[in-house]
DNA sequence: AACGGAATGTTATATTATAACATAACCATG
DNA sequence: CATGGTTATGTTATAATATAACATTCCGTT
């Protein structure tokens, strides 16, 4: 589901970025917003909020759905985390400092969600926005499919 | 919020549309399905499954639930509807033939959501979905602002 | 009329998300 | 280090969205 070389240093990682970008911006960076996005890591791929939630019970007591959801809205609104709205789940973001330019192509067989980029994408839309006369808050791209590995392409 | 110059015309197209799209590729325009699509043109912008639903509990008694998100996913796979994921709410394809390279821009003011077409994102979507050995499925494009008009713009 | 498949009805429940208010932690400032 | 304002979390309850599972009806074909 993902080729990181070694998963814990790739959780790490994305927890120390985290921990920068909340430093620079002065943001609190919580042990509860932590856990979350640990989890989300852990996962490395989309995971939906009750399923953090479990996964937080077993570690803490009585964690609740609010919790869940401010924290995921938290690292949403700071660009750590995406949601994928097809999916109703979150997955972490591999380059938060260039948040907005992300893309998904979600293989509906082994679920996986690979982030991409592309400037010709990024540049269409925002042509035809402008085109438009419309102001663009947020793009939500999300490309369903079958990636090759479940093809079975080379 | 729309700009048709007859609503009843507009509604009534889409439903005549609709009914010759089911002819040809032999599926059944029911009753259910066409009181939905009814429906959801008369909002003529994004509508959700329970609004459907109350509307309709007032013309037929006792509709519940499953009947409606029935007649959606009936309406969402043959191309009459659009699913706008990140509003968790429908809105009728004002161009069913065409209806796989549509995207919408939302506007977080007056709720609008404009169906737009544009080859240079289908062509950068297609070109990046091949580069990285996916094959497409479907695609979801929401591009969410502020609309033109809203911010006063001329 | 009898059959088979598709659509709808029905009951119940699963899943996803938030409102509203109480408490606790944090942090600036005197 | 007390005080007060702000931000975050805890807690309870419920809202909003969606589907499972099984029964019945409808509809075209034979
Ligand atoms: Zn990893
Ligand atoms: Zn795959
Ligand atoms: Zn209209
Ligand atoms: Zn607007």
């Amino acid at each position: 589901m993902h080729n990181c070389t070694t998963h814990s240093d790739c959780i790490a990682e994305a927890l120390h970025r985290a921990e920068e970008i909340c430093d620079k911006r002065d943001l609190r960076f919580t042990d509860v917003r932590r856990k979350v996005l640990e989890l989300v890591w852990q996962s490395h791929g989309p995971i939906k909020a009750y399923d953090i939630l479990d996964q937080l019970d077993q570690r803490i007591a009585a964690i609740k759905p609010p919790t869940v959801y401010r924290a995921l809205d938290f690292l949403t609104e700071n660009g750590l985390v995406h949601k994928i709205n097809s999916l109703n789940a979150f997955v972490g973001c591999s380059h938060p400092l260039r948040h907005r330019e992300c893309y998904f192509l979600i293989c509906s067989d082994c679920g996986e969600a690979k982030e991409c980029c592309n400037l010709d994408i990024v540049d269409a839309v925002a042509k035809t926005s402008s085109r438009n006369r419309f102001e663009i808050k947020h793009v939500t791209l999300e490309i369903t499919g079958e990636c090759g590995d479940c093809r079975g392409v080379h």
